[in-house]
DNA sequence: CAGTATCCTGTCCGATACTG
DNA sequence: CAGTATCGGACAGGATACTG
């Protein structure tokens, strides 16, 4: 990247960002959740250059993402699993596969997710494990941590942050202001 | 991009990654839900080239992820706000966050969400809207969705995806040096 | 099968200059 | 202030060839 680097930045988001770099890594990602592990399978999977791959996997090891794991010592050979931190990726994954099953499918859902009880589809919400509130809720706000600073700081401090804030539809015709 | 283009998948993730294309998209939506609407708030707020910004913008608005909402006709200037698929996006927002906070902040917290009537930290989870439970109940399951085919249709029906089940831990790699 | 090495190309991004 | 136009560099990603 000659973009100037994330890892300047302090936010949590950009960080994210940077670690799982480029849209490959979180596509492979999300074929790890789907039970692929080897090489081949992804290869398969996502129809990327093997060298491409490569780079990819490398990174993701590399970024605490992945775990090689040899399952055969002549020829070198492993799998790739998930380590915690990739683990901990998940709830990502489910937020980019819920916005993209109600925003973007033109000819129908591919992938969905049921309750296998009532066979109806679930549609997923981000709340406090705690209360079980979700976070949209007058309580819940944003606030700065031990290491915020400057304008982060008094942007958050100033309560105008609308990340758990419902926000009017600028569509519905609601009246500029 | 020379890659393939996402828009030949099917999948709702490699869907949604086309549409925030670059990284720097993802970063203006988060100052979007933090109330920025000028280009020139956007341009201080990510110390980004006014050209790339310029791109970005019209990216998201031609994704229908912003809207221009003329404040001014002579001369012509608007904001970007969010329409409501942009709106939609904040669950995805809010995972990146959590995941940076979990695993990424050597130095602190920087931003943290907070519940006001307890001053707790707030953990947050996905859950199924209607029953409340965690999606990692066995009760859901990824299933294919009318659109779904081939490989993906089988796989899914394999009950083999992992994404909404608990994953054994593999010896686990901490960071990565 | 599971990769690595090399070369090439597209394009994302930054810097600079310019406009109303 | 709010952008657009143009140029150049870095790098992700593709294609191909090669190895054990």
């Amino acid at each position: 990247m000659q973009r100037k680097s994330f890892s300047e930045m302090t936010c949590p988001i950009a960080r994210t960002l940077e670690l799982v770099g480029e849209w490959w890594s979180i596509l492979i990602l999300r074929d790890c959740f789907a039970g692929i592990r080897r090489f081949d399978d992804f290869q398969a999977s996502l129809g990327i250059g093997a060298n491409t791959l490569t780079r990819r996997l490398n990174a993701l090891v590399e970024a605490g993402m992945l775990e090689r794991r040899p399952y055969s010592a002549h020829p070198p050979r492993h799998d790739y699993v998930l380590t915690r931190r990739g683990r901990d990726f998940r709830p990502v994954l489910l937020a980019l596969l819920a916005f993209g099953n109600n925003e973007l499918t033109p000819e129908g859902e591919t992938v969905v997710i049921v309750d296998s009880t009532t066979g109806a589809q679930v549609d997923p919400v981000v709340v406090d494990r705690r209360s079980g509130l979700p976070l949209m809720e007058p309580r819940f706000r944003l606030a700065p941590g031990p290491a915020a600073k400057g304008a982060t700081r008094e942007r958050l401090e100033s309560g105008r942050h609308e990340l758990l804030r419902p926000m009017p539809d600028p569509t519905d015709a609601g009246p500029a202001t």
